[in-house]
DNA sequence: TTGTATGCGTTATCAG
DNA sequence: CTGATAACGCATACAA
């Protein structure tokens, strides 16, 4: 069924029932009404892809995610899920590219297939070959996070060097003098992944700043990841008193790990760092962190990309997120034997 | 820059460049490389809404997930995560649509827009109108999970009832006569939510029929929930020595209830059910259970809607999956206290 | 081996 | 207020 099927029951023109969808010209209220009637009793919709091809858009937005078979991360989980429900909101779907490496069969559709008239990033590397790949083939996209040189793309993005420092200098406040950075994994941090870059030269900078002594290590993003590497890290380094993590994923791990240690937090030892909100509250006790607002970046990436598609030639638009660090339960001052 | 432009450019015919493209009609090896190498040159790749305007397919599956405000269950995003990945490939796209209640906007898109060849809806409820109004429009759609009368739609399900009753009989053969069920959420079962009423269901044939004695209990399906829900079980029914859940998210409270209240796993207490597997194994000790085969779940959806799309004549599929309960370390003889 | 012409379902321009 | 018609970009039947 098409329109013009609709337009020969009513026994109109086929332009007269497109106007009477778009409404953008006026029609008398007894042929809209006859034409709405065979409409609404037929269930007819305008078919997607020939409206996508008149109007040179398709109201789709493309999301490329990681490759799928590894598990999302929560934090990733809530960018796809703001994103989405921000799309929905505005009346766009959402066409998802699981892309890792180069040459993605499923990421060039998307990028030089004109099934998307925009796409949203995510997992950026400070050298992103998808980025150049997008602004080569001149796809409007917003990135969630940035390249090294993000002056004049589009992105959201999370305030990982302040925000470390920030809980370095709660910590050194504290009177913690020997600390420890928990960053994400090895192989993330090696492809150039951003968040990990920036904690670490956060973290770097502040220990130096505060003349503390710090530690970091890679840890890969799940719970048994994040319980031997707390093990680890308490035993090469036994004076620390303190971690700052920005791995969510292997908190549950880190917990365990104390748990099992029988160290108390934060009598014995202090925790903070950055995570999804639910993340810092599922901790006992409720963990001091820099909550990720997840949700409003994804809702921003969808603003922002449509702000792009609507002024084609704007300057680019950034937004930096830097949340405070709440204090909850996990920080406290250093113990008097380790000061 | 269009089909016509590669052609001009290259000094042949449209038509040319397109069995170039498609390779459906012999084209001589110097007038390919030409072509080809336009093509190359400018990056050129064809407009996918011509070609499913054309075609009459988008080579697009549509994906229904819950609402996305509401964060996914691991085992809901262990679905969406292998749909996308068995649908990349077979080289085709996914189309999210997150639509909860009636008449959503995204789900009527995708549902008569024809944005999608075929749509794969999950969070299946045992009388569910999206499936009504898929089946009402002529949509193909397979659903991971089923309604109450299955017999005619195409689905992948676990094979709840029979888990369950299985994780039943393991305990009453360890001796256990007090067991308790952690269901779903409340709203979840009172929505009629097939997995929900299909575990209280063979869970109460099974008490039945080894004569135990059987309690059981809606969960929210979050981890706090878990915790709070498992303290009042033993609170109320302080008789009961081991626990059937269905309930993955609320695992990590389980643990922490348990181990709050001294209990000691499975000396004390057994703990056995349905989860996705990485939950399994991040309980400590490990749990006994029924593996949710998500990723194969979402693979068989995407094979079975491919197959669907290849032969709409064909009669209707199921996948029933009915993985064995995999012994780890959470079930044990009953206590000799409560023998 | 290649070119020409048609139509997929829409929207919008131009006439009436 | 409404109708005829020309694109949008592509694939393919038909011609040559």
């Amino acid at each position: 069924m098409n329109i013009g099927e609709i337009a020969r029951r009513a026994g109109v023109s086929r332009s007269t029932v497109s106007y009477v969808i778009s409404g953008r010209r006026p029609v008398s209220e007894q042929t809209r009404r006859r034409i709405q009637s065979v409409i609404d009793e037929l269930g007819y919709r305008p078919n997607a892809s020939a409206q996508a091809l008149k109007e040179g858009r398709t109201r789709t937005i493309g999301l490329v995610i990681p490759p799928a078979s590894q598990r999302l991360t929560d934090m990733q989980l809530g960018f796809v899920a703001s994103v989405v429900e921000a799309a929905a909101r505005a009346d766009y779907d959402v066409l998802l590219s699981p892309s890792g490496g180069d040459h993605d069969r499923s990421f060039e559709r998307i990028a030089t297939g004109r099934r998307a008239d925009g796409v949203i990033l995510m997992e950026i590397l400070m050298e992103d070959h998808r980025v150049t790949r997008l602004q080569q083939v001149g796809v409007p996209f917003v990135t969630i996070g940035r390249t090294r040189h993000p002056e004049d793309t589009w992105w959201v993005d999370v305030a990982y060097t302040e925000l470390v420092a920030r809980c370095v200098d709660h910590l050194a406040d504290l009177g913690h003098r020997r600390i420890a950075l928990m960053n994400r994994s090895a192989e993330l941090v090696a492809a150039g992944y951003g968040p990990g870059h920036r904690a670490l030269r956060g973290f770097a900078e502040a220990v130096d700043r505060r003349g503390l002594h710090g530690t970091d290590v890679c840890c890969a993003d799940n719970a048994p990841a994040g319980e031997e590497c707390m093990e680890r890290l308490r035993e090469r380094h036994p004076g620390i008193t303190a971690l700052v993590t920005v791995n969510e994923a292997a908190l549950p791990g880190v917990q365990r790990a104390l748990e099992r240690a029988g160290v108390v937090v934060p009598r014995d030892f202090s925790v903070t760092g950055v995570a999804a909100r639910h993340w810092a509250e599922d901790f006992r006790p409720p963990m001091t962190a820099a909550d990720v607002p997840t949700h409003d970046m994804g809702a921003a990436a969808v603003e922002l990309l449509l702000e792009r598609l609507a002024t084609p030639t704007a300057p680019a638009r950034h937004v930096l997120h830097a949340p405070p660090v709440s204090l909850r339960a996990t920080t406290g001052p250093v113990p008097a034997s380790s000061r």
